[in-house]
DNA sequence: GTAAAAACAGACTATTTGGTTGGTATGCAA
DNA sequence: TTGCATACCAACCAAATAGTCTGTTTTTAC
């Protein structure tokens, strides 16, 4: 694999698991047996390094786990059901769980650096866009009730999931899963159809 | 006001603002006109400052907000919605907020600073345990369904309220706070009794 | 085969970090 | 006045930090 790959995803990985400011560069250059000359060779700095990453794999990953799984035209919140709870589950599977890698980014660079909130939020939008999107489209398919307001239900899903990520870190995971996912449900029946016709 | 208060106030006001790995003790000095001699004849190290920090500061300002306002006898779903519609409004009109404190130390200490983290954790606890007591009572004086999970409603509700708090960091923080009130209610509306009586 | 460019090594710098140490001013009790 | 603990100062230290610079190896182009 080449050196520039090797970089990044070892990257992401230190510092999703200690955070941006506590992971030197040489401490990922000791695990990866390189040199600065080829980190600085590949990255202007140490903010480009992780705007790149930002970029090129943290954006992929959520697209892959949040927003891939609840396209398609399905009962939406059943699609949302199974997305969060496969999400959860390798949570829940991953030895070493720092929840959710968007909300730790979010957290730790808030009113510290605009130029990488500014992508982060991005990758925020595009997530909003998307659930708001299935949504609607959910209720113009029968799904949800007619008065459900699509861009609240998809802030009150996102805020829940990121904050029941944050949660997960302490004991007990799977309770806190299982909990969570019951609620999750009992908010979905709320908001669902009344099946009043046929 | 006592030196040692001047050092832990200051210190929670910068640790929330630039985050634990990223203030420096010199940091703190430098605002309130102090010497390092000061500061290592009050604390041992800058775990220990930042311990009773939590234990003296932070565990009464979560206390104060979340958990002594929605002791009562009153129907704890109002209660609740008061209660983080209270906090929320706080933090919409705060030049700088950062998320909640409470979980945003916990993103960042978790996997790297076990003692904080437990400090951390019991604070968490304190909070879940006051809100499963107060929905559990609000269920037995008829205000809550009696088929509600009180643990897993309690798990849901800071999930959510520790998510909004990180997604009102970003821009217009008044409308997601608006949107996440709306189907917080929503869900409230789910769990309440069904009136059949009277 | 050779020259140029790309990819890397590693020593170096300037600054910052948490923490230590020896000393000093102040207040209070005997 | 003496003795001593409290509260603080400021110079200092070793380690770590992001980033630079000079060089060397490896690949590519022709």
């Amino acid at each position: 694999m080449a050196t520039m790959q090797r970089l990044q995803n070892t990257g992401l990985e230190l510092f999703y698991a200690q955070g941006y400011y506590d992971t030197s560069v040489d401490d990922i250059l000791k695990r990866l047996d390189l040199s600065k000359g080829a980190f600085y060779y590949h990255f202007d700095s140490k903010e480009d390094y992780f705007i790149q990453i930002i970029q090129n794999l943290l954006a992929r990953k959520i697209y892959s786990t949040l927003i891939e799984p609840i396209e398609g035209h399905d009962n939406p919140l059943s699609l949302i059901t199974k997305c969060f709870d496969d999400a959860m589950e390798t949570a829940v599977h991953n030895e070493m769980d720092y929840g959710c890698i968007l909300s730790n980014f979010l957290s730790e660079f808030n009113g510290k650096n605009e130029v990488i909130m500014h992508h982060l939020n991005e990758i925020v939008t595009v997530w909003e866009v998307n659930l708001v999107t299935t949504l609607q489209k959910g209720k113009f398919n029968g799904y949800l009730d007619r008065h459900v307001d699509c861009e609240a239900a998809a802030t009150f899903l996102m805020s829940s999931y990121f904050g029941v990520r944050t949660l997960m870190t302490s004991a007990t995971p799977s309770a806190k899963k299982y909990r969570f996912m019951s609620q999750l449900r009992q908010y979905f029946k709320s908001i669902e159809a009344k099946h009043v016709n046929s």
